[in-house]
This record gives C-alpha cells, structure tokens and sequence, in this order.
DNA sequence: AGCTATTCATAACA
DNA sequence: TTGTTATGAATAGCT
C-alpha cells in the first residue's frame, strides 16, 4: 500500500525509516484500540524507537495482561530477573558482612577470635590510620599558622586564631602524652609477673637498645 | 476496508466478531514484524481473545521489552516481592557506601574533607581500638606464660614456648618503642616553626605535667 | 475457509 | 515536519 511495494526489510534511509515508523507506529496502534473494541479483546501493544522513545496501547491495565499472559503460559517473565537481584543481594550482604567484621576489628571489638599474627596486622593498620591522620591534623594547624602570619595587622583576627590554634595544639598534645603515658603504662602493667626487662631484649634483635 | 464501512463499536454477532478478531489479529500481528524488522523497532504485541486464547509477537525477548518498558517508565509490570527486593538492594548498598567511607577514613585514606573535630574524633576511634588490640595481645601473652608454667617437667616444650613467647614480646616491644619514638619525633617535628614547649602546656591543663 | 468489492494504510512526493 | 495522493493491503460481507 504506497505509491509502490516494498520489500519487508531495515530501511536503510534514516529519514525515510523514521517516517514509515511514525506511520506505522500510529497504525498499530489504531488497530490494536480498533480489535480491542470491536472484539472484545485484551491487547497490549509496546514499541519501542531504536531511538528509545516508547508508545503504547493497552485495553486494559498491561500489569492484568501480564498476569494473564504469566497464568496462561506459565511463563514468569521476571524469573530471571528475580534471580539475578537474589543473586546481587547476596553478594553485596556479603561484602557488607566483611566490612562490618573489618570495621568491629579495626574497633577493637569481636576480636576474641584472631591469632596473635591477626592482631599484629590490625595493629599496623590502626597505626597506619593513626599516622594519616595525625598528618593530617598537623597540616591544619600548619595552615593556621600561615594564616595568623598572613593576618597581620588585624590584631583581633590575629588573637582569635591564636586563641583557637593553642586550643588544637594543648588538645594534639595532650593526646600525644596520654599515648606516651599509656605505653609506658603497658609496658609497666604487662609484667607485674616480674619479667627483668634485659630478658625481654635479647636473642633476634641485639641491638634493639640502640632506639633507646 | 471491506464491503462496507464499519463502526468502531463491539459487534455484536459473536460468530462475525470471532471471524474479524481472527484476521484482524493476524494483521496486527504481520504489522507488529513489519515494523520492527522496516525500523528497526522493538516490538511486543500480547492479545487475549475473550475464549482466553493468547496470541503473541516479540521482537525480541518479552523480558527484555518489559526491562526497558520499565526503566523507562518507572512503573514496575512485578510483583511486590520484585519491589522488596529492589528497595533491600538499594538499602543494602547504602549501607555499604557508608562502611566503605568509614573504613577508608580509618585506615587514613579520602581524609581530606574531614574537619579537625571529625579527624580528632577518628583519632579517638582508632585509639581506642588500638588499645583494645593490645590489651587482647598482652593476654595472648599472659596465658602463653600461664602455659609455660604448666608444661613445669617437660623441658622441650617449655623451651619452645618460651622462645614464642620471647618473639611475641620483641615484636611487641619494638612496636611500643616505635610509637614512642614517632610521638617524640612529631613532637619534635611539628614545632619546627619555634614554638616553646611551656607555651603550649597551660590554660585547659594545669597540671597536665604531672603526667610526667 | 475463500472471494472480492471496498475501505484503509501508507510510500513516495511536495 | 506535515500534508497529499496514487497505490497496495487489509478486510467486511458474502459464499
């Protein structure tokens, strides 16, 4: 039907593919809303553009045809799709699992369970952490320092940017001491037990003393 | 198109409403493939005739037009169950951005946009688990020497034990040693600019010497 | 089911 | 893009 026959294949002519859709398309669908009053029937018409605009037609509500169409043929059309969310949902439980362990570990918490050389490894990692972030904490009070020197002449700016940098400085310190403190603590507390403290210091590292 | 034009209204005569559904639904039907192989269109056409009987033509896969029909619309064509399990998904990987960000943090990493108070408050995280681990590996200790004691006759293993133990130990003190001198040296180092060491141990923490 | 007179859809063109 | 038109296709009514 045309002002000449065509053969049923891809339209190599975008313009002309694009014109022959949109006919085609409202085509469709007119007979799909015409077999749909005239007989009585359930249609659902969906089309897609390689554009991917879509256009419809449905008699009635396309989830009630779906159904129809799951009931009748048994064929569940989201099965698959059912599946491969189980599936996704397992793996990233997974991970969070994982993360939650590494995150009460790396808390000191639920460590009951790990081995001397495990609790080593965590503790280089906090270490690890530790020092970042001290770096970092240093960089900010460095940064500080170069604004109060660049707000000379502004005595009032000046003094509250002192006032504030001291406060991070007691605060960086204090933290500073209390871990001196405690080490020394441990180092005390570990051997009530009485253990002479040259024993501790001998056979794979002779020359430990020297860090002293 | 016939022998006379027609009202697009039910028809009544169920035996001329059954033959106009059958070749009406076969035009449809040839007209769905025409234009998906012409344009290049993804086509899905469903109709249920009032006996119950489907008739269909996909494109391609129904599941995948119905995937499309829904990223596009953002209506679900599933079930309820589909939908919970979309929502747990998303939540899941919620939580998983957070556990993500937290453990970076910790472990020193993508710090930048923390403030001071946030870092000091990671600070503390890690302190305390730290302490948590030590504590854990002083009773790894405890109880290796609690062994020791009771393995009193058989010298071999008591032997062995002990030069566990004696690793444990040096490694353990070479940590604490290690952290103490890091403190000193960042003590040292962070003050290179001058800055008198009184100055900084006053207002908050008069006696924070005492310490010492 | 076929047939065919008609109406409809649409390919080419403007 | 939208509209027009000549032509092929679909189909209503009949057998």
């Amino acid at each position: 039907m045309g002002r000449g026959k065509i053969e049923i294949k891809r339209i190599e002519n975008s313009s002309n593919r694009q014109v022959t859709y949109s006919k085609r398309r409202n085509g469709i669908l007119k007979k799909a809303k015409e077999i749909s009053v005239l007989c009585d029937a359930r249609v659902s018409v969906i089309i897609f553009a390689t554009s991917g605009k879509m256009h419809e037609f449905s008699s009635t509500s396309l989830v009630d045809i779906l159904d129809q169409y799951h009931k009748l043929t048994g064929r569940r059309l989201w099965d698959a799709k059912h599946e491969n969310l189980d599936n996704e949902i397992n793996r990233v439980k997974k991970d969070n699992d994982n993360m939650q362990i590494e995150l009460r570990h790396l808390k000191g918490e639920d460590i009951s369970s790990l081995n001397y050389r495990e609790l080593m490894i965590l503790e280089d990692g906090l270490e690890n952490g530790l020092t970042s972030i001290r770096d970092k904490q240093n960089e900010f009070m460095r940064m500080m320092r170069k604004k109060i020197v660049q707000t000379q002449g502004m005595e009032e700016e000046q003094e509250q940017l002192n006032c504030q940098l001291r406060q991070l400085e007691i605060a960086s310190m204090n933290r500073n001491m209390g871990e001196i403190g405690e080490v020394f603590e441990q180092t005390r507390g570990n051997h009530e037990y009485q253990m002479p403290f040259a024993f501790r210091v001998q056979p794979m590292q002779p020359n430990l003393q020297e860090r002293f």
